[in-house]
DNA sequence: CCTTATGCCTGAATGC
DNA sequence: TGCATTCAGGCATAAG
């Protein structure tokens, strides 16, 4: 399930790859969530690749610009030479290779809109991206305090409040925190609230350094290769704690699978 | 304002 | 062997 390090390995990929390539084709093979205009793309170029949050952004040369979203099961993959594959949900026929968006559960979408209203229909309804430097300490404090009730991993999941961590990492960063999940937010002290705080940048530069987790094997990078993270999860689907070997307790929060160590979680 | 549930999907895993 | 059931989850939306 591809967050931010999966989306910005793909990002980082494929914006070597693909501006100055022109479209030639785009065929839509069974989206049900792609824009249909993609189809009359022939002829224009790729300007830039750009993420945010979970979307990629890809900018065109007519003022607009697509908006992918792999959501749970989605690929992006190129490839020299463009053909079909078992899931394939869309394909990008480019002037040297193809962009395949495939996509299993076909949750993911590719929108087209004008690259002028990308700043409406991403920017404005996402949290801090975490490297940006409108991230600061005491930012996150304030949103700690602003949702103190919420609990503390269901909190780093939600977009609107910070962007990019889905289920693996909210966990991940809880654990490297030391911070039981189902904490809530008012109730992390200030010496936790720098923890969590570290341990997100933490855990998100780390699994973008290993291109990501491809625990499911469904995730892929943008030349169809695995991740490397899924070994250094430290509890997500997860039996036992890396640290102290103690069994992890799991629940369900906010309805998602949630891993934790009763030991070094507090 | 909040939290929790639902729908979108399909393949793998499980149960009888 | 085969058929039905359950589960996984990002996130928009609805309901409580």
């Amino acid at each position: 399930m591809p967050e931010l390090p999966e989306v910005e390995t793909i990002k980082r990929q494929l914006e070597k790859k693909l501006p100055g390539k022109e479209i030639e084709k785009v065929q839509i093979i069974d989206c049900p969530n792609a824009d249909k205009r993609i189809r009359a793309l022939s002829g224009i170029k790729i300007l830039k690749v750009r993420r945010r949050a979970k979307t990629l952004i890809v900018d065109l040369n007519n003022d607009k610009s697509l908006l992918i979203h792999l959501k749970l099961t989605g690929q992006l993959i190129f490839r020299k030479n463009a053909g079909k594959e078992r899931f394939t949900r869309v394909l990008f026929y480019l002037s040297s290779g193809g962009l395949l968006f495939n996509d299993m559960r076909k949750f993911g979408f590719i929108k087209l809109v004008p690259t002028e209203n990308v700043e409406k229909e991403i920017h404005e309804k996402y949290g801090p991206e975490p490297f940006d430097k409108d991230f600061t300490l005491k930012i996150f404090e304030e949103i700690l305090v602003r949702k103190k009730k919420s609990k503390i991993k269901p909190l780093l999941m939600d977009q609107k409040v910070i962007s990019g961590l889905g289920n693996i990492y909210a966990q991940e960063a809880c654990f490297i925190a030391g911070i039981k999940p189902g904490r809530t937010a008012g109730s992390l002290d200030k010496k936790e609230q720098t923890r969590l705080y570290s341990a997100i940048k933490k855990v998100l530069l780390s699994a973008i350094k290993f291109h990501g987790t491809s625990f499911d094997s469904i995730y892929v990078d943008a030349y169809g290769q695995p991740g490397g993270f899924g070994q250094r999860l430290y509890v997500y689907q997860q039996e036992k704690c890396k640290r102290c070997g103690q069994t992890l307790k799991s629940l369900r929060l906010g309805g998602r699978g949630t891993w934790y160590c009763g030991r070094c979680q507090n």
